[in-house]
RNA sequence: GCGCCCGUAGAUCAAUUGGAUAGAUCAUCUGUCUACGGAACAGAAGGUUGGAGGUUCGAAUCCUCCCGGGCGCACCA
């Protein structure tokens, strides 16, 4: 990793600055960044500029200064065997230069690793709870639902490779209202069928896969009259809703390759008895009251625009009620940080997520909600509205048989979450040649077809001692691959598997101009090992990538 | 009305979180294979970063005010 001599040349900058200009005693952060054109080197400072005030000179004239002092101590340095050159560029940048010999290195580290490369320790094993999806089961899971199952997956695998212990969870929302609603719907649908005139309830669920659950329903429970369908009980219909709805979800999702660790269960983490000892405990830290028939939780306490009602005056609870038992839940099994992914129709909903896990007596910082624009799905050129109640959506089913698992994830992730996200199917499809997952697949391909003609030739890729590599490609090449992890750490930053996705396909190019430039298998045995060496190291960089956004790593296309 | 998000090339989006000449892809035009996979590579053209002020060495990024879009403001879920 690059980062390595990142942080050992910042803390040469700092002693070394500190002791040639010892009357300095305020220093700004002295820091390195990573500049995105090769010309201004592997890592560049900003320091002088932000000296500018305090040593009352231009820019470039203090960074020539420091220029100087540095390059004076570095044979008493460890790091002259590191570093190359040291330039000064306008405004007042100090870019440093690494030897070859050094940059390669990150190659050594590609083979010590391997499927570990660029993996950390940071997360120093503290335990995240990532809850996602976790939709209703009152219908198929949508677009919207797809592109968090994808950021959620993929963020998760992140911060997993990145040190913290993570656990993926789904929330079955198999209480309340919605499902009644379910029920009856699927009793009317039956009804229907069965030749009965009835008015489909307003606001029933109108999907046509409620009418094949009727049709399954009515067959397993051996109903062909309506007097044998109105013998049966109200739950029995909402029972087999969400046992019905459950399977395809879990299905749908497998097929997309998500998976969860845990299935919590409103009617067992938030039943009744559990929720009334949660009033129990607001109530006794005197953040409950009573008004107009009502219970309300004192959520303005909490930086809330306004109090919250739990329990309703017809002695019902509201949604929100069995949700801050789940999260009570949640931080008594000793999670650490809570993360929820929630779609924007929510945001409106944090505030009171946030009061409640104040109450609890964890700091509002623990519970971390991400908001996942939605995605719009167009369709022969027009988007495709959404509503769950009118049966009128893209389902995640539709898009994974239409363009397949790869294509899918990598399209729900190639935005930033908090981007809304242009799905259109159309071209997902028909131009599927020059989507960018091919793109970074076919590198992938190519690496993998390039080995099997090495073998042949009798060519074995070295691990170490790469000192026939200096191309610009192949320089810029590696650069790319030792910044691996820091990619990874600006995803948990972000709390967004985005520059993941930027990274890989930024390999990808990388990896194809060093492939046109660079013929790997020559006639020059040495140099060819140590390409093919090069191309190794990026084909196992592509693959961890790949693995942790849970793209398949074909071998062949 | 209040709150959150967004506004960048013809289109879809970037920009290492305040850095260097604002970059990719698609579409348009032009090149590169007796070749390790052409699903590739190189180049041209395309911009007042919605507008106006401000902050500083430096602004697409931060602040204020407008303009325009999305979403949310329940004893619904």
């Amino acid at each position: 990793m690059l980062s390595q001599y990142k942080s050992e040349i910042e803390q040469y900058l700092k002693s070394t600055l500190g002791a040639a200009f010892a009357d300095v005693k305020e220093w700004p952060a002295i820091e390195l960044e990573v500049p995105a054109d090769k010309n201004h080197g592997h890592f560049s400072c900003n320091i002088a500029m932000r000296s500018a005030k305090t040593f009352r000179k231009p820019p470039v004239v203090i960074a020539e200064e420091f220029r100087q002092a540095i390059t004076d101590s570095l044979s008493e340095s460890s790091l002259q065997n590191v570093i190359d050159k040291v330039e000064v560029k306008n405004p007042g940048f100090i870019n440093f230069f690494l030897k070859t010999g050094s940059l390669v290195t990150v190659l050594e580290q590609v083979f010590e690793q391997r499927d570990r490369y660029g993996s950390l320790t940071d997360g120093k094993g503290r335990k995240i709870c990532i809850e996602f999806v976790s939709a209703n089961p009152t219908g198929p899971l949508s677009i919207a639902h797809a592109r968090q199952a994808a950021v959620g997956d993929a963020l998760g695998n992140i911060l997993a490779y990145i040190g913290f212990d993570v656990t993926k969870e789904y929330y079955v929302n198999d209480g309340g209202n919605q499902i009644n609603i379910l029920g009856r719907s699927i009793r009317f649908r039956a009804q229907e069928i069965l030749g009965e005139d009835v008015d489909f309830p307003e606001e029933g669920y109108q999907g046509d896969y409620i009418r094949d659950m009727a049709r399954l329903f009515m067959e397993r429970e051996g109903v062909d009259t309506p007097e044998q369908l109105h013998k049966i009980d109200e739950d029995k219909f909402k029972e087999f809703g969400v046992a019905f709805l459950m399977d395809m979800i879990r299905q749908d999702l497998a097929d997309f390759h998500v998976a969860f660790d845990v299935w919590s269960h409103e009617s067992v983490v938030a039943g009744r008895d559990k929720i009334e000892e949660m009033i129990a405990y607001l109530g006794e830290k005197g953040f409950l009251y009573e008004k107009d028939g009502a219970l309300w939780f004192k959520s303005t306490d909490f930086d809330d625009d306004k109090d919250r009602v739990l329990e309703k005056s017809d002695g019902t609870y509201t949604y929100l009620t069995p949700d801050i038992v789940y999260h009570k839940n949640k931080f008594d099994r000793g999670f650490d940080t809570v993360v929820d992914i929630l779609g924007p129709d929510h945001h409106g909903y944090i505030p009171r997520l946030k009061a409640a896990a104040e109450a609890m007596g964890r700091d509002r910082d623990d519970l971390n909600v991400l908001i996942v624009q939605l995605a719009t799905i167009f369709r022969d050129g027009q988007a495709v509205s959404m509503s769950t109640r009118r049966g009128q959506y893209v389902s995640l089913r539709e898009v994974l048989d239409e363009v397949g698992s790869d294509v899918a994830r990598y399209f729900f992730l190639m935005r930033h979450i908090k981007a809304h996200l242009e799905f259109d199917l159309e071209l997902a499809k028909k131009e599927s040649s020059e989507n960018p997952v091919y793109y970074i697949q076919y590198a992938y391909a190519r690496i993998n077809s390039m080995n099997a003609k090495a073998v042949e030739a009798g060519i074995t890729a070295p691990h170490n001692g790469f000192d026939r590599l200096g191309a610009d490609e192949e320089l810029e090449l590696i650069r790319h691959l030792g910044g691996f992890s820091d990619a990874l750490q600006y995803c948990h930053q972000q709390w967004d598997p985005y520059p993941l996705v930027s990274y890989l396909l930024e390999l990808a190019t990388r990896f194809h101009k060093f492939y046109d430039v660079c013929r790997v298998i020559s006639d020059d045995a040495e140099l060819s090992a140590q390409r093919l060496g090069l191309a190794n190291a990026a084909g196992i960089v592509l693959a961890n990538g790949l693995v942790l956004l849970g793209i398949s790593r074909p071998k062949s296309m």
